[in-house]
DNA sequence: AAGGATATACTACAAAGCATAGTAAAACGT
DNA sequence: ACGTTTTACTATGCTTTGTAGTATATCCTT
């Protein structure tokens, strides 16, 4: 299976930052929003907040179909440029390549500093119990 | 409260190397185990393994030190390497760091993308329960 | 106190990843 | 065929990490 790529990792950002620099955050966030675009979008976009070269973001756009991140569909004479993953694809599949790291590592201490550190308040608390009483149910089928 | 620093970071290495360089990483690895150690020592620790300079670990500890991993402590002529936490530590460290992360970003799913994807078995389920139960007379007080 | 061994400090360089952008070449509409 | 838009290619700078050489400091022994 063609996986993308990923390279450093900033563990305290959050969601896609911890994977992508800033820029190509910045990008992939809009290209989610707006489902697809071309390169003059996302410049013009950009260009709302700070000033940025054409070149520079057509750069970045291409490193991230190199990366297979996105992808480019061919639309006269532009490129059109997707998502491989949704946003939300995108973040369980960092999500789980994150925690098994762990697992591996911690094993049953890595559930205990899940727990601990999962916020303050009961609602949490129930969700997690009602997501686990759903997950037992699948695993009995 | 003087933190460490942390740079970029892999996701899907295990352990400590999702945040620290493979030789930082083995370095920190040996002054775990031996609580505290020289420069020589781990020197000579990792030459059984292959062949590297003395300098390299020295830069490397030196770093290491320079982002409050690890600390210093004269010796006589040379000086001692501690790290600043246990080994531990550091792993609730950036699993907190992490995952706190993932929850500011995905909120609600982050739980459920972690119940989905613990081990299938019921014992982990179990653990986690009693995580729960542990955790809730832990708010009640 | 001098000499030699050993430790550290400082400096340097290469590779990788990212942000940045200029210039050249291709594609398209009219 | 021309001019505009888009992409391709190339380059530079910064940061992190691994690597190590050279210079300086420190200490022990005699």
């Amino acid at each position: 299976m063609k996986r993308f790529k990923l390279g450093s990792f900033r563990p305290s950002e959050s969601g896609v930052r911890k994977m992508l620099g800033d820029l190509e955050a910045d990008i992939m966030e809009l290209v989610w929003e707006k489902d697809q675009a071309s390169v003059r979008e996302i410049h013009g976009l950009l260009e709302r907040d700070r000033e940025i070269a054409y070149t520079t973001v057509m750069t970045v756009m291409s490193r991230l179909a190199e990366k297979n991140i996105l992808f480019q569909e061919r639309n006269g004479k532009q490129y059109l440029y997707k998502a491989l993953l949704s946003k939300e694809e995108f973040n369980e599949i960092m999500f789980v390549s994150v925690f098994t790291g762990f697992q591996e590592d911690l094993g049953k201490q890595a559930l205990s500093y899940f727990v601990e550190n999962i916020s303050e308040d009961t609602a949490t608390l129930d969700e997690l119990e009602r997501l686990i009483q759903h997950k037992r149910r699948q695993i009995e089928e």
